[in-house]
DNA sequence: TTGAAAGCGCTAACAG
DNA sequence: CTGTTAGCGCTTTCAA
């Protein structure tokens, strides 16, 4: 099949390519006649433009790349849903990569993506990325960059993110307010940041309220499973028989604790409150209902696309650009697994 | 920051293009010292070659596209997380694109890859497309398309599937097995095929088993939700209070029929039996924990992209392809909301 | 063993 | 209003 070029289309008109070329494009300096002709004709040869010829010209490809810790996960593939989402608008193409949460794996998958020239590049940190090198050595070659989620301060570009200190404070709050007296947390080893600021937000309102700080009532998950959850859940219980409270860092880790409480017929809410924290579907599922703090997924991903957006255009036009960083406000959802 | 190309090597190495060119190749036919002096000057330049004039020179972009009906969406996100995987493996980068369900929406998206030369697509249907012409026409003008989960037999390329007339004759048989007798099928108008075939392993199975087709015991959702999924199971059971048992198309849709069971206190197994579809992860965390069928997401996303791998290669090498269909295998988990 | 030249398809400055 | 020309960066044939 006879592939359709701008150079075919001026050879069957006997013009140009470079008028059949501004024709298409909707330059002022074109006879009408000709436009519609090339137009015409174009269309009944179903024209595409080569997109490589245009990139390679235009020095822009129209692709952005996300790089993700995990795919199938409940928040991640809301904030891919909202990045698509919003590229789509703007007539951009999304590469999904994941990193499984592996620092290397982050460096690589970076590199492979400046190596295509995509336009930019959406990052949320590997759970065990503590070096930022590479990350700068990204935006010092000029490729647009934004985190979000898992950020880092150690890097100047935009970000999005939420407040996790304060959301967990007002996890933690929360539980205070409707009567926890002996409040545990359930953290991870993961996500430096994000797990060290709610552990943070859970100590800050222990301080508030003037309940001591008891390290022995602080558990840390290595994966942040359901397993995991169920695991704890029995050994925070057996050390802490008069625990009446948990803030767990994650849904499906406090899932997992619910259901092992269920098991050991401790009464949810009236003997142990439980707080979640993302708003994962699940949450709504389990019994009793999981109250959360809600984690605006989708919202993030169209925010952090916007972001990207932004410095793209402005880095075409030559302009500076100015980091932006976006916190997104979150919220208790009030549900079954805590008292009123 | 001065951009790193074969003609400024070749301009500081005062050599030609064309030489470097083959010494970052290892073409046989260059001096060895000249290879060494080339690759060792681009190594410390960082050279990273230009991927559009590749693109353009050697027709492929080393992209694929997937098309999928939702992305927060437990089975599609591992089919996702297989094709990105596999693709990782082969050097191949993946576009991710979301139909929304949408015939038209579907084609636009198609069209969209088509237009940037990606080299090969993953699609499966929309709940929404009855015609098939758009398929063809991209299979005529010779890009590489896999069908996968939500196929079709009206077009001819490869496909990888389960087989749920199959899967659903299994579910449905397990039922009867374990002592059901007025067995219920809640099914769905989406995902024509899959739909279909579902009760058709339903209805094959009641007859295998001479319990007479009752068309008043099926009932149809609207989304598949959990939400459908609770209100259908106040009606089933109110239209029949002597069921006991119910083949559901879909697990997110049976964890609602669950739940809404559980507030009229029938007892799950014992009045009634629920049997799910698809192995979700939140069928782990129901109460009781729901009986389902397997469907290997990962796995089916592998499988698409090494078919449609097989067919690029092919291509390129200029051999016919001769489609190809491999059908999963699937099988029951037997969970606490079945008998024994 | 090397390099000149052509060309992938498109765009844009400039001349006519 | 239209066409010529140059060039984006790379690959490959063919001649030297």
């Amino acid at each position: 099949m006879q592939k359709v070029t701008l150079k075919l289309i001026a050879n069957m008109l006997g013009i140009s390519v470079a008028t059949v070329s501004k024709a298409l494009k909707n330059y002022p300096d074109i006879n009408k006649d000709t436009k519609t002709k090339v137009v015409n004709l174009a269309k009944s040869l179903n024209y595409k433009p080569n997109s490589f010829a245009q990139s390679l010209r235009n020095q822009e490809s129209k692709v952005i790349g996300i790089i993700i810790p995990e795919i199938v996960h409940y928040f991640f593939s809301n904030i891919i849903n909202g990045v698509i989402t919003a590229a789509e608008k703007k007539d951009y193409l999304v590469i999904v990569l994941k990193s499984d949460d592996s620092y290397k794996h982050e460096i690589e998958l970076l590199d492979l993506l400046v190596s295509k020239s995509i336009d930019g590049i959406l990052l949320s940190l590997s759970g065990n990325t503590i070096r930022f090198d590479h990350l700068k050595k990204i935006i010092e070659e000029g490729t647009p960059l934004v985190l979000y989620d898992r950020i880092t301060r150690s890097v100047n570009c935009s970000k999005v993110l939420i407040n996790d200190v304060k959301a967990a404070f007002n996890a933690t709050e929360y539980l205070i307010k409707t009567g926890c007296k002996k409040i545990g947390h359930i953290g991870g080893i993961l996500k430096p940041q994000t797990t060290i600021d709610r552990l943070k937000g859970y100590r800050n309102a222990l301080e508030k309220y003037n309940i001591a700080y008891d390290k022995s009532l602080v558990y840390v998950s290595r994966d942040l499973s359901y397993q995991d959850g169920y695991d704890l859940a029995s050994e925070i219980i057996s050390d802490h028989p008069d625990l009446d409270g948990v803030f767990v860092v994650t849904d499906l880790l406090a899932s997992g604790v619910l259901a092992r409480f269920k098991e050991l017929k401790i009464d949810v809410p009236n003997k142990v409150s439980v707080m979640g924290f993302s708003n994962w579907f699940l949450s709504q599922i389990t019994s009793p209902k999981l109250s959360t703090i809600n984690q605006p997924g989708f919202e993030m991903g169209e925010k952090a696309f916007m972001l990207l957006y932004k410095e793209i255009l402005k880095k075409k036009e030559g302009i500076k650009y100015e980091p932006e960083i976006i916190e997104l406000p979150t919220h208790i959802i009030a549900r079954g697994s805590t008292k009123t």
